[in-house]
DNA sequence: TCACAAATGAAAATGGTTTTCATTTCCATG
DNA sequence: CATGGAAATGAAAACCATTTTCATTTGTGA
């Protein structure tokens, strides 16, 4: 097993916690730091397995890297600018367990989000 | 420019209208149809820009494509067995429209997707 | 100091997607 | 019918984010 780098996280941070990983490799060598993309791929992934950070995906695909805070949420997607907003999942919660029960699933859980186009595109 | 393929519609929709590139073209191919990859990929990108298909990103980041304006429904995955059981989702619907109008956002779709253990499993 | 586990990172492998480019298919025109 | 150019096609190569491999380094407890 292997454990986050702080630096990663504190760079995250710096870069207003929402960064691909390339980024946050960029940023930390112009920074000077001395690090391997491999270490900051692993970091990511375990900040993201201790819920510290989540991870959403780019309109091409590349994975980025949010603080969040700790609750269970979900995402409102803006198609246009990939602006995204938290947002509670109250219904959500409701739907999946009802319907899981239903057909007898058990240790039931469930992804959600929302796309669209944000005001301002 | 190229225009879309129709064979690459039709497959898209006989697939529930929702699947990846990679599964529409070994959907294709196990059908006996003759085509390459490029022009899967080429015709679904032209049916996205024409906004006959939806794009989004699967956790992995591969694309899937979606018909849009057709019913769509959800679906209850096993994680043991990776059975799929189609469910409606009504509620789901509702929520979408109700938190997206709350944020100003227009043109809006969503997915959202069950997982669990089966009784089986 | 010694031994062993964890962390690190360079390089290779993976896999979805895009680009290149040579070839084939269409189709309007003479 | 030609025939000539535009559009479509697809095999192979290029791309690029991400993951894996593996040899090396670092840290730590005995």
């Amino acid at each position: 097993m292997s454990r986050s780098n702080p630096r990663v996280l504190s760079t995250l941070e710096r870069a207003g916690g929402f960064a691909s990983a390339q980024e946050v490799y960029r940023l930390m060598q112009r920074e000077g730091e001395s690090i391997g993309l491999t270490t900051v791929y692993r970091s990511l992934q375990s900040l993201v397995s201790d819920k510290i950070v989540d991870v959403l995906r780019r309109d091409d695909g590349e994975a980025i890297y949010r603080m969040c805070g700790g609750a269970h949420h979900h995402h409102l997607v803006c198609k246009g600018c990939g602006d995204t907003v938290e947002i509670e999942g109250g219904a959500i919660e409701k739907w999946a367990k009802t319907i899981a029960s239903e057909h007898g699933f058990k240790d039931v859980g469930h992804t959600a989000e929302i796309f669209g186009l944000c005001p301002k595109c």
